[in-house]
DNA sequence: CGAGGTCGTGTAATCGATTACATCGATCTT
DNA sequence: AAGATCGATGTAATCGATTACACGACCTCG
């Protein structure tokens, strides 16, 4: 009979006070349930999952039994015999990113009020990882929310998924996101709305969903303004603080800088901006006297940086909550409500200003 | 007989190509694992727990079976009988703080090398879903993991548990910490040695943990110099940005300054520090030209900044990488090896400068 | 040569829930 | 009034692993 075997198991009855005198108590377990409301332990799960099918009577005596002992279901048991976990994994590119954080908690605030938990993976955008987890994630929850615009793997193929920002062209899975490209159009109306004329992109890695995006939305600025987009305008990045520091040479006076020098840049996103702020700062150049940036996102740091930041701001908390609420409604075989794309919010401050004459 | 019943399950075993005819392929099972070895159950479950009690030649076949059917042990059906979840939970204050995802980084990677996991809860420093999670953490998880400077409730007390940079004084159970203390006198020491006799300290919130060290470290540092600490300059603040911001007030002139304005502020964290430096440059005073001003934590945000902030780096994934290997010593029922505070480094940029003569 | 070991393996109980099916009394149908 | 139907509940199989104990083969030693 095991290590536990029929020997009783310490317990308190108890139903307020006591919680004092510790000593591990084992949790109480459904047959200790069914006997203390005199009924059987198929009848107390069914209290949970079909109450309409149990009487009334029957019914209460159930709950204040539950109630009495605490009970709460076994989540292993319930796991093995129902192959539902109750948990969803949510996958990023990079924790340390912190434009995910409160994402991170609209998602699970969504799902906690379903009774489903959240476990977060942190995969880079190609990890030799992505097997592993794809096997973990077979047993260990019922689905699967992207944020690193890639398919987890064949393991995991069949399992709801649901992306969420970096968008995966062609998957047939529901997509949650914003409009990428008409929130850059709207900063170049705005950089255009201050008399800028030439604007230059700070752009996204190369292939990348969102820099598509945006890049399509900055070419519509121009366009709306009348202005054609120069090849010379559009300049790489890759998303990292980096990028922004080494395109600053391009705005200084000397080799490498544009032919016809920008008064305005449209960074793809925040980190670049701030990158590229700094680095002109350094070379004596004033942001937004001498040129205008704006950046993409809002986070953090946007408004706490000097000149603060102008900038596009997700509604972080929301796509979280958009995402995890289609989890649900794809878990419980209902079929997502296709929403469009969230709203964003032009954020206008101190780093973008009129056009020098 | 159920849902699944006794039909034959779809399943492929080929050992390589055939991964791409999908059709959902239940996962293989022990007993598929044991029929393809010729051997019971019993077996195929020891060759994982205890190789050495398997003769050599049914081991190898066994492992083999197991790598045809890439089987994995189904961990509800493993949490279920043998009641260990091979899951750590770590409660953080608040994911959006930036400083704790390398710290999550280092304990999930430690961890995932001995074949745990990680769940994250975030917690508010007095949440109350701080009861749930001790539920929650009762039957999911092996241990916990405390980054916020409490324990959980009496549901998790007896569970093994382990307190991370923020410490719980009188807690009798692994603390792991860097020397909060000595860090910041060597951050006074620093401001000494550049000249400077009028020290201000914008503190974190009273009673908070790393806050009593890092002021006593404060005091030890300015008495190291002959210094009188003088309770005029310990400014009151509490982690937050605009802590850091009110606090410049006393800096500039105008009533609320401090009598004898310093030359030098130590702020208990980067986020004040940035606070209190963007203020000052607002107001038209430079750093570190006029006064200078150092954090601690060394958060991303901190080298970006302009100035660039001198600050203490704390080893964050090392933090994380302890913690994680102190708590698989308890889990394995090893005492954990105590070892003393990790070291820190200050790491001096822009921000602090010589004294103003 | 037989008692007592050791080694390798199998049998079956067990973890704690869920749920198909059986059962049984009460109500409805014609 | 006999049979059908329905609602409430219980019985027991089941999910997939772990592991105490039993068993048989072989070895050792007095």
């Amino acid at each position: 009979m095991d290590e536990r075997g029929t020997t009783v198991r310490a317990r308190t009855l108890a139903g307020a006070g006591a919680a004092s005198d510790a000593a591990p108590v084992a949790p109480a377990r459904i047959t200790d349930v069914a006997r203390l409301a005199e009924v059987s332990t198929a009848t107390v799960s069914r209290v949970l999952a079909h109450p309409e099918r149990v009487a009334p009577g029957t019914r209460a005596r159930v709950e204040e039994a539950v109630a009495r002992l605490g009970w709460v279901p076994n989540p292993a048991a319930r796991t093995l015999r129902s192959q539902k976990t109750r948990m969803v994994l949510v996958v990023l590119p990079d924790l340390e990113n912190v434009f995910f954080s409160r994402i991170l908690r609209g998602i699970e605030e969504t799902l906690a009020a379903a009774g489903y938990g959240m476990i977060i993976a942190d995969l880079g955008p190609a990890s030799p990882r992505a097997g592993a987890l794809a096997a973990f994630a077979r047993r260990q929850v019922d689905g699967v929310i992207l944020l690193n615009g890639r398919r987890l793997g064949p393991e995991a193929e069949d399992m709801p998924t649901i992306a969420l920002c970096e968008t995966i062209p062609g998957a047939a899975i529901p997509q949650i996101a914003i409009d990428n490209r008409a929130a850059a159009r709207r900063v170049v109306a705005h950089l255009v709305g201050l008399g800028h004329r030439r604007i230059a992109h700070l752009a996204g890695p190369e292939g990348n969903v969102l820099e598509i995006e945006r890049a399509a939305g900055y070419e519509d600025g121009l366009r709306d303004a009348g202005l054609a987009p120069d090849p010379a305008l559009v300049w790489p990045g890759d998303y990292t603080l980096e990028a922004g520091v080494a395109a600053a040479s391009r705005l200084l006076p000397g080799p490498g800088s544009a032919p016809e020098r920008p008064t305005a840049v449209f960074a793809s996103n925040d980190t670049m901006a701030i990158g590229l702020v700094g680095a002109l700062q350094e070379a004596g150049l004033a942001v937004p006297d001498d040129v205008s940036v704006a950046g993409f996102d809002d986070i953090e740091f946007a408004a706490m940086y000097r000149p603060a930041l102008t900038t596009v701001r997700q509604p972080r908390r929301d796509l979280g909550r958009v995402a995890a609420e289609a989890m649900l409604a794809r878990l419980a075989g209902r079929e997502a409500s296709a929403e469009g794309p969230l709203a964003t919010e032009l954020v206008v401050r101190a780093s973008t200003g009129p056009a020098r004459r």
